[in-house]
RNA sequence: GGUCCCAUCGUCUAACGGUUAGGACAGGUGGUUUUCAAUCACCUAAUCGGGGUUCGAUUCCCCGUGGGACCGCCA
């Protein structure tokens, strides 16, 4: 059997991260089955539909890693196929025209509203006998009696009651195909077998399955996936805040570690919590999704994010920062690089995102230190003595290692009768620029010579 | 209001009739330390309530309760 998998996203806003959930979870059972996993622009509402959505969309999902085959399908080109099949199905009986106003519709709407009963809309043109020449919605002919199961591979099985279904609209007023049509043509055309979405398409695989019966269609199999909720736990909007992979991204989350996040977010494999991409396409199956939502955790996610800082290897590493620093930040100037490069290794220690491993990289991006005045007070007479002196054993030394410079720290420790902190304070607010900061020992390793003695000296 | 769904630590989840209910994040305490971190050790913390079924229910059934999704000529 093959496996088609699809994401289907609408270019009316940035991606929002659960969709990029919904993508990576069809991407990851398209892999783990050796199928293809297809990326579908839904640009069917004209108004709404920006280019630069769908520009984001793709550049985001290229960045999580989680690649399309073939070329982006646009579903606005295959409109006519679309119209097509609803005529198709109004020559077989299946649908419709309704000449019903909307100013007619939203009245029954309000009246429902204010009797509180529910609103399906009331069929009225569904028998009609004569065709009107004014303009007219072509609605499908929904099932009146029965019920429709669906063997969803997330929720199992899914039974409603065919009335509660509505005469749904196929093909607007302007005769443009609606999601329902658009989505179901286009599916069965791209032969898609397993469709994965949000939670919130459940009624509409029901309107769906009924039109892939109507036109004898092999029906896909569907899995719905719980929402994404915010932490006031509702369906998450693009109103809350990091809520687009855009957000995470620019704080400086690796795309590994979303990745990693996301997977876990609704699936489990045993209490493994650390995925490779090939482990996570190795592992991944829709029995390990469970079906209730689950609440964004962005400790979690930095945490995660940690992780993989701390993990993968330094070259790695700068690359991931390299492109980050120079789309968020300020690109690094080249002569930096080999000195970044060598100190990956300690910048990344108390990162949890490439912009805390920045903010530490800032003593070596930055020529000039600028001292902030709270520390600037710390700097007394004692400490001014203790960096002159350290300043004069320091040019004396041949070599440069931990190992050389560590007798000069203790000596003028044991001098001054002080600790660590004594001296080591006032020599990284001068190097630095601050008193927090990389260990003491990296960061003068990491400087050159020179620029040692330079900023010691400005004190 | 109607239809459908969900329910284990604060959060993500494991346990698919038998466990002292496990792990991770967050939180707390202590050790180490070169600031901030990191790290190590330990600790706190959950089966929504009530009925069944069963020798035995987190697990199966029913009823409550709480939460959610949908109810567009949006997708």
């Amino acid at each position: 059997m093959s496996f088609n998998c699809r994401f289907a996203p609408s270019p009316t806003g940035p991606l929002h991260i659960g969709g990029v959930r919904t993508a990576l979870f069809n991407w990851l059972l398209a892999k783990k089955n050796k199928g293809k996993y297809f990326l579908r622009i839904e640009d069917t509402d004209k108004e709404r539909s920006k280019d630069e959505f769908k520009k984001q969309i793709i550049s985001s999902l290229a960045w999580l890693g989680v690649e399309h085959d073939d070329k982006e399908y646009i579903q606005s080109k295959n409109i006519n196929k679309h119209v097509s099949i609803a005529e198709e199905l109004i020559k077989k009986g299946f649908a419709y025209p309704c000449y019903c106003t909307e100013k007619e519709l939203e009245g029954q709407k309000a009246l429902a509203k204010r009797k509180k009963l529910p609103f399906v809309y009331n069929r009225k043109c569904r028998d009609l006998k004569e065709k009107k020449d004014v303009p007219a919605v072509i609605r499908f002919k929904s099932k009146i009696s029965g019920s429709t199961l669906i063997k969803d591979l997330v929720q199992g099985d899914r039974n409603i009651s065919n009335s509660t279904i509505e005469d749904f609209v196929i093909l607007r007023k302007d005769k443009s195909p609606t999601y329902q049509l658009s989505a179901t043509v286009d599916d069965h055309e791209m032969k898609i077998t397993h469709v994965i979405r949000g939670d919130d398409h459940m009624i509409n695989s029901f309107k769906q399955k009924q039109i892939y019966e109507a036109m004898k269609w092999r029906v896909p199999n569907f899995a719905h996936i719980p929402l994404i909720h915010s932490e006031k736990g509702k369906k998450l909007s693009k109103r809350d805040n990091a809520s687009t992979l855009e957000d995470y991204i620019k704080i400086g989350i690796i795309s590994d570690a979303l990745r990693n996040y996301l997977l876990r977010l609704g699936w489990s494999y045993k209490d493994k919590e650390i995925f490779t991409k090939q482990e996570s396409i190795d592992l991944f199956d829709l029995s390990g999704v469970g079906k209730s939502p689950s609440k964004l955790d962005m400790a979690r996610i930095l945490s995660i994010n940690e992780t993989y800082i701390k993990t993968i290897d330094e070259k790695n590493l700068f690359e991931f920062f390299k492109e980050y620093v120079s789309k968020y930040k300020t690109a690094i100037d080249q002569s930096k690089e080999p000195v970044l490069i060598k100190s990956m290794g300690f910048l990344k220690n108390k990162a949890k995102t490439l912009e805390d491993v920045w903010n530490n990289a800032q003593y070596i991006v930055k020529d000039k230190v600028e001292i902030e005045s709270e520390d600037k007070k710390l700097i007394d007479d004692l400490s001014k003595a203790i960096i002159k002196e350290f300043i004069s054993e320091y040019k004396k030394l041949s070599s440069l290692s931990k190992e050389t410079l560590e007798p000069v720290i203790k000596s003028l420790i044991n001098k001054h009768k002080t600790n660590f902190k004594g001296v080591g304070q006032p020599l990284r607010i001068a190097l630095v620029g601050s008193r927090f900061g990389p260990g003491l020992y990296d960061v003068i390793l990491s400087l050159d010579k020179t620029e040692v003695i330079k900023r010691l000296n400005q004190i």
